[in-house]
Formats: structure tokens, sequence, C-alpha cells
DNA sequence: AAACAAGACAACCGCTGGTCC
DNA sequence: TGGACCAGCGGTTGTCTTGTT
């Protein structure tokens, strides 16, 4: 898309009555643009209301609010959605459904807004293209079984990234501590949790990735499963934390000692860590 | 060149939850 | 306790641009 011409002077029946005064609605002109900025420069973020009055703006606080955080922010990344964080958001829609703000919140420079369009008039149709050409039983991630859905259909790519990423799933190779250390977070959300099951002790899980991360260690068996925990805990690798999840049981263990994915309670699951008082979402 | 359709994005609306009095 | 006010969120609509016929 090229510029647009901001110029809302051809606007000026967009006007509506609210409260004490005439308040202008519809697209912003430079003019007010720069009264905004201003303001915001020299006093900074304070009563929306206030903001209004007192940079001369005939707009509520409500529009300036929205002006400010989603256009005038200094911090706003411009330009096109990267590959990467093109993935980070299908990624984090698939775990957090439609809420925008979370999802903006793990992608620095981007607003809410920004990313539900994208997702709205980009992914979306991309994700239905290619779930028609694929399946036709594929539904829409936004809906209530998103979690299973995008767990069964995502999994493998994810694996990919993270063995790009340098994440081991050789169960033969690391010790506990070099797994911990190897977890370079290639998505960089503000939370993952790595949640190790203890009936199945063998496994380990990325949550906030839906997919299985590797199996344990020999040397790390149940006996010594709570000492891991605590060792992985206390790397303190930024942005990960670990968890317990019992409810994997020997109904949704492959032959070969994997997790049957599509076999999980997720909702359960979810339902389980989200109490956890670092997670920031619920299952809806 | 004009008309129309589709895409992309900005902004609004209604609702919810938190805070204060 | 409840009402007023405010910030924030997600859904939706409106507007402009670009592509196609």
């Amino acid at each position: 898309m090229g510029m647009r011409n901001n110029d809302n002077d051809n606007n000026n029946n967009n006007n509506v009555k609210n409260g004490g005064g005439v308040k202008r609605k519809g697209l912003w002109s430079p003019e007010e643009d720069e009264k905004l900025m201003n303001y915001m420069v020299r006093n900074g973020q304070g009563c929306w209301s206030d903001i209004a009055r007192n940079a001369g703006l005939q707009r509520c606080g409500k529009s300036c609010r929205l002006r400010w955080i989603n256009y005038l922010r200094p911090d706003l990344k411009r330009g096109a959605f990267s590959p990467q964080e093109e993935h980070l958001i299908i990624h984090l829609h698939s775990i957090l459904g439609n809420r925008w703000s979370q999802i903006a919140a793990r992608l620095p420079g981007r607003t809410d807004n920004e990313i539900k369009n994208f997702w709205n008039s980009t992914i979306k149709k991309r994700l239905k293209n290619t779930a028609t050409s694929s399946s036709p039983n594929n539904s829409d991630s936004s809906d209530h079984t998103h979690l299973k859905a995008n767990v069964v259909g995502g999994g493998p790519v994810f694996m990919q990234e993270y063995e790009a990423a340098g994440v081991c799933m050789d169960s033969s190779s690391s010790s506990c501590s070099s797994m911990a250390t190897q977890f370079g977070n290639p998505f960089n959300p503000n939370h993952h949790l790595m949640v190790m099951d203890q009936q199945h002790n063998n496994s380990i899980f990325d949550l906030n990735g839906v997919v299985p991360m590797f199996n344990l260690p020999n040397e790390v068996g149940t006996e010594n499963l709570a000492g891991a925990m605590a060792a992985l805990n206390d790397l303190s690798v930024p942005g990960w934390e670990v968890s317990n999840y019992e409810s994997v049981n020997n109904n949704n263990i492959n032959d070969d000692g994997s997790i049957k994915l599509e076999e999980l309670d997720w909702e359960g699951l979810l339902a389980n860590v989200s109490s956890l008082p670092h997670l920031d979402f619920h299952l809806q």
C-alpha cells in the first residue's frame, strides 16, 4: 500500500456532539497529529481526556489514545511484517487465540490493531487456502478447538524451527544442564513454559510452543526428576520456567515413548498451568 | 480511461474490568 | 455498595489504494 492522503479537512462532517463540545471523528489530519505528538513529547502520558483537552484537540480521549498507540508512538516499527514476525504471530495465535494485545506484547514495536489487521487480511486467508488445499476438514484456528487443531497441523513446522535454533532433540547426547543452556528461545516471547510430565518421566515439552522438546537423558530417572526440575529452574534461563504436568498417561504415549499430541487433554493441561502465577493467558 | 472489486489499513464502537469516591 | 470515570480490548466498519476488467 502506498502513502495515504491523511488530510481530513474534507471530512468536516465527521463531527459529533460529545459532552461539552463538538468532537471530531474520522481520519486524523497532520495538524492534529502534530498537536498530539508535541503534547505527548512535552508532557508524557496521562489521563487521555485531559490530554485531548490540553493539547487543543477536538477529539475524545479515546481517539487520542488510539492514535498515539497505533500510529504516533515513537517506538513503533514501520513497514511490512518480516517472515519471522509472521511465524511468531501464527505461533502465538495458535496458543493465545484472538488475544491481540497479548500477541502484540511479544512483538516489540507492533500494535494489537496492526497484528489483528494483518491476521484478518493476510494470514487468515493464507491459512485458509493452505487448509483447503491440504485437508478439507481443517477448521479455522480461531475456533474453540484451535489448540488441538494447531498442534496436529503445526507441530512439525515448529519442530523444525526449534531444531534450526539449535535446540537439542537427542535424548542420548546431552546432560541436563547442557540441554537447558541450549534452550535459545527462537521466538523470544516473554514467557515460555517448559513442562515435564511425571508419569511419562522422560518427556519435556514446551507448552507455549505446544510441541515436545526432547526426552530427558537416561541419568535423570523418576527419582531424580524433582532434582532435575530444580536444577533447570536454578539455571534461570530468561523467559523460561519449569513446571509439572501429571495428566499424561499411558493412553497418550506412543510405542516409541513419544507423546501423542492429538490425544493430550490440552484444555486440562492449560487449565492446569494457567493457574500458575507466571502465565498471563487463560483458556477461552 | 472508467468502473468495479479486492485488499490494506485506520478508526470507531461497545463492552469489560479496575479504581476511586 | 454502587455509581462514575477511565483504560484497554476485540470486533466491526469506513476509507483509501491498487489491481483487474
